[in-house]
Parts: C-alpha cells; sequence; structure tokens
DNA sequence: TCTGGGGTCCTAGGACCC
DNA sequence: TCTGGGGTCCTAGGACCC
C-alpha cells in the first residue's frame, strides 16, 4: 500500500522574514505590495540616526518604531499574508492594503521579497530530496512526497520518516512544517492541516468516517467557492454527506467527469502518482496599472506597458529554455469583468518583437472603449528549445 | 481608493477533415 | 441530395490552486 506525505511549511512568508526581523515576531505583521531593498531601510536608517554606522549585518537590530506601517501604504497592492495578531483585526489574505490599513493601520507592513522566499524553498527542498528522492514541487512552500519505497518510510504510518524530514529542515532552515501522511495525495494535504504548525498526522484509510468525513466540503483540494456553494444549495455541507449521494446524483448535476471526482474524493479515493517533474505549459506576465489606463487617453504609457510586459515573457522563455506558438493578452476593465483573446501561429517563439506583434493583433479584437486596470500577455503551447539561455537584463529590448 | 501574479485543467462550440 | 459519425485543432471563458 501507498504511503504519501503532504508537507506544508508554517506561515512560510512570515516565518522567513523573521529569520532576518526577530524583533517583529508577535506583532501583527502584513506581507503584500510592492519590492523592498534592506538597503533602502538601512540607508534611511543611516540618515536618520548617523549617531550608530548601520550595516546589513544589522537587520535584526533596526528598531521596531521604524518600519513601515500599514496606515502609510497608498497603491492597489493586496495582502499575500497576515500573522496571527494581524487577522485578530479581521485582515486576512488577498484582501486589498487599503482596506487593511483602515482596519489595522498599525500592523507593520513589509513588501514581498520572492527572491528570498524563493531562496528557502530550493533549501528546504533539497533537504526532502536528499532523504526522500520522489518529491513533487506544489509551489514555494508545498510538497508530495513517496514514503512507500523509502527504507523505513511504513514505520509508525510514516510518522518516523516524517520526524526526521521535519527535523532534517529545521537543522537547515530553522523553518518549521506540518506533515500529513496517508494512502495517497488527497487525504494527505488534508491530514496536513489537522496538526499545525510543526505537527505530524498520520491517516489511514479506516480513519475516513471519522476524521475526514466531519470536515466541511471546502477542505477537499479541488473543491472551491463556487461547487462549495452549489454544494450548499443542495444542502451538502460536510463530506460525509457529500459521500452520501449516489455517483449518479452527482454526475447529473455536477458533469460526468467532476461528478464521479467528487464521489471519489469524499470516499477519500485518489490514485494520482506523485509527480516529480512536469513541463510547464504556458508563461505569463501580467501587470494592475497605479490608476485605470484608456487605450486613448493613455496610449503611449499603455503601449510602453505592452512592450514591457512582451519583452519579459520572451526573456523568461529564454531563460528557461522554452518557445510557444500560441500567443494571448488578458484584460481586466475597470469593472473587473475579464477578457482574453489568443492567436496560434505556425512557428514557435521566444522573440519578444514577434509576441509583441501577435499580441498586438489580439488587442485589436477586444473593447478598448472602457478603462482597463490590468494588462496581461500570455505565450502557450510550449516546447523545449534546449539549454536554457542566460538572458542578461538588457536583453530583448528591441 | 476593496479585489495581485503566475499557473493548470476543463468545457463547449465551431472549423475542418475523413 | 441528405444525413451521420469520429477526431483534432483552435478559441474563449471559468474554476481552482499557491
Amino acid at each position: 500500500m501507498r504511503r504519501i506525505a503532504h508537507l506544508d511549511m508554517d506561515a512560510f512568508y512570515a516565518s522567513v522574514e523573521w529569520l532576518r526581523y526577530p524583533q517583529l515576531k508577535g506583532l501583527p505583521m502584513v506581507i503584500g505590495g510592492g519590492r523592498r531593498r534592506d538597503d533602502e531601510l538601512i540607508a534611511r536608517l543611516n540618515i536618520e540616526q548617523p549617531e550608530h554606522v548601520w550595516t546589513a549585518d544589522d537587520l535584526a537590530l533596526i528598531p521596531v518604531d521604524f518600519f513601515p506601517r500599514l496606515k502609510d501604504y497608498v497603491g492597489r497592492g493586496v495582502i499575500t499574508t497576515a500573522t496571527y495578531p494581524a487577522r485578530q483585526f479581521g485582515v486576512g489574505s488577498a484582501m486589498g492594503l487599503m482596506k487593511a490599513a483602515r482596519l489595522c493601520p498599525q500592523a507593520i507592513l513589509l513588501p514581498v521579497d520572492f527572491d528570498e522566499y524563493r531562496r528557502y524553498s530550493r533549501a528546504f527542498k533539497d533537504v526532502i530530496r536528499d532523504i526522500a528522492p520522489v518529491m513533487e514541487d506544489r509551489g514555494v512552500d508545498e510538497v508530495y512526497i513517496d514514503f512507500t519505497d523509502v527504507p523505513g518510510g511504513e514505520r509508525e504510518g510514516g510518522r518516523v520518516l516524517a520526524r526526521l524530514i521535519q527535523k532534517s529542515i529545521f537543522d537547515a532552515t530553522g523553518l518549521t512544517c506540518s506533515i500529513g501522511v496517508a494512502p495517497n495525495k488527497l487525504l494527505a494535504k488534508m491530514a496536513s492541516e489537522f496538526n499545525k504548525p510543526n505537527g505530524i498526522s498520520v491517516v489511514h484509510e479506516g480513519d475516513l468516517q471519522t476524521l475526514i468525513w466531519p470536515l466541511p466540503c471546502r477542505k477537499i483540494n479541488g473543491i472551491g467557492p463556487k461547487a462549495d456553494a452549489r454544494l450548499q444549495g443542495y444542502g451538502i455541507r460536510f463530506i460525509g454527506e457529500l459521500a452520501a449521494r449516489e455517483r449518479a446524483w452527482l454526475a447529473a448535476r455536477f458533469g460526468k467527469s467532476y461528478g464521479a471526482w467528487l464521489h471519489d474524493a469524499a470516499w477519500g479515493r485518489d490514485d494520482r502518482p506523485v509527480a516529480t517533474e512536469s513541463e510547464p505549459v504556458s508563461m505569463s506576465r501580467e501587470t494592475t496599472f497605479e490608476r485605470d489606463l484608456h487605450a486613448v487617453r493613455d496610449r503611449a504609457e499603455l503601449s510602453a506597458i505592452f512592450t514591457r510586459l512582451c519583452q519579459q515573457v520572451a526573456a523568461d522563455l529564454r531563460r528557461k529554455g522554452y518557445a510557444g506558438r500560441t500567443i494571448g493578452i488578458k484584460i481586466t476593465y475597470d469593472n473587473f469583468a475579464k477578457v482574453t483573446r489568443d492567436r496560434t501561429i505556425e512557428t514557435h517563439t521566444a522573440d519578444s518583437v514577434v509576441i509583441r506583434r501577435h499580441a498586438g493583433q489580439c488587442l485589436k479584437r477586444v473593447d478598448l472603449t472602457r478603462a482597463m486596470r490590468l494588462l496581461g500577455v500570455r505565450v502557450g503551447k510550449l516546447i523545449k528549445t534546449g539549454a536554457a539561455v542566460v538572458v542578461p537584463p538588457s536583453d530583448d529590448l528591441f
């Protein structure tokens, strides 16, 4: 029988920040918005507190009062992470920073530092792969691990190996994680939430009724807000209630494929393998403007942004060694309506000029009388072009 | 002054071919 | 002339996830 683990880093972004700024632990804190540079903080400190020479080694000594607060934020960013003391005020993930500032103006605001999070992400994944090589990357702070063929992976249902991984990650990075071990990915994912933070949960097939069925349907990875609302419309709130419905009844209402999947999920059935490798399907770049832009009135500004997006996506493709032949755009209008247009061309490309030309044709097929808040460029139907190319920042300008 | 950015997968209709 | 499958590709939109 398979033993699959799901590992979830605890409060990953905030925890990485606390490694640098331990003085912020326990305070209401929000991560979101633009880029921060530690050297800018240091430079400001040296101006405002010239009696001491501040260096990059002094990050842990920066006075708490010196950090930016939510109330000083101006812009259209959203919250990526809110710490527990901040959540007490009602702020949470995906909330606009301006709205959050009204709820908790004194919260510390740290802009996201993806480069740093990626560094720690690589570090903890390297630790895992050294111990259990069959690992599936599920984003910056999550992985699935197949324990089945790891020596000792069965001991105590996987708990022993999970403990070893937890300890090794903490020793290497100073970060904690929560792990769920179960017969498959679906159950392991739910199990990893049972005992947070720094916990381990082991779920066996026989635990379905006692541990899984009492949970709300929304806890199943793959049931989102829309499906959950529809289920609730039928009086189905808990996984046990979902399991009680006939497969055919679900298929008739949710479609043959999704209906059958809902039934399987409620019964804890999932045979997806742990995929160690995957090829990208598409690459894209998008940006939300600081203010809504109009195709005619803001033509020059929009055009420059459009060109930059095409250059960025072309650079991404070449850096990673891919080319694509479906080129498309995405627009979000000021009223939040979204449209996409794309076209497929004869030959694969990673050339910003070609991308810009075809994306430009796509733009002509949408309503440009409405003001826009977001513009995106996407390249799909990718093939590998071979070795990844080092793209200097100035490349692809023309 | 609510609502980011980067992905995957599925569905459904139409074109086109055999 | 009418009718009918099956299969693939393309396009647009939407749900969902991290």
